[in-house]
DNA sequence: ATTCAAATCATCCTTTTGGGTGAAGGATTT
DNA sequence: AAATCCTTCACCCAAAAGGATGATTTGAAT
């Protein structure tokens, strides 16, 4: 970001420059007034857009290799605990309730215990529409 | 995309016309070349930006909502029917059995029979695991 | 010390899912 | 015509999931 203000800077102060120069050189105040503004909207469209491109980009990155910095945001609004989010990500990977007690040493009851819960704070029926939902807030995976 | 372009044209003419009347009617040749550039550079630099995010955003919606191109192999290779498909594309979206064969105007039965053929051909053993695959196959979604 | 939330487990009961098998009608291919 | 695949549906049975409720323990906050 930096960089990018930084550059944007130089850009300016040498179009601004090389302006002068023929300003004096050609006695330039002769060209229209309309090129000089051509020139410059072209040019800094062009370096705008391209901000604007980089600036995006970033963003695309981020959400495409790392869809992982809101959660905590969610899991706090909905009141999920710890424990419940870590059965909620065994479940979205598609365990059995069986087969999360036994990874979590704990009963199948308590799972299942869990698992209600998770469906009342996300407000679903089933534990598919659990594992989506989770998934569109960035709770798991 | 044509309404951007004619807003940009719009805008082009509209400063160089204001500077005009600026030019005649305050003298402001006398104003320095650095003022113009810096004024015309911010402009263009914010409308620039404006129309890269633009352009980006749409690509960006494209890519979200639309990564789909290599599913016909898969399928085809693991053999999975239309109608078999279709059932796959509702049970990801969280959809129970029952509310599947409403949907389609079909028995319960002839979903399950659905079902049950799916796990054989994406060789699982549960509808979570089943989702899973087919959405990292790009089967569904 | 009391309160409170989280985590644990239980019991009972219902619904959903999954497995196995069979079968009938339709369309396509051989 | 026969074979094959798809789609549809049925019945039976077992396993898994879900809903409701209550209870115990523990750790953190008041």
């Amino acid at each position: 970001m930096k960089r990018t203000i930084l550059l944007y800077g130089l850009a300016l102060a040498l179009l601004v420059f090389l302006l002068k120069q023929l300003e004096y050189r050609f006695f330039v105040r002769d060209l229209s007034l309309e090129f000089y503004v051509g020139l410059i909207a072209v040019f800094f469209t062009l370096l705008g857009s391209w901000v604007g491109y980089r600036l995006t980009q970033k963003k695309v990155a981020l959400v495409t290799t790392e869809p992982f910095q809101q959660n905590s945001d969610q899991l706090e609004r909905l009141g999920i605990s710890k424990r419940e989010h870590e059965v909620l990500g065994l479940m979205a990977q598609g365990l059995s309730n069986q087969e999360i007690a036994d990874r979590l040493f704990v009963s199948l009851n308590t799972i299942k215990t869990h698992a209600s819960n998770l469906f009342l704070k996300l407000e679903v029926g089933r534990r598919t529409l659990a594992i989506k939902k989770a998934r569109e807030l960035g709770l798991v995976r």
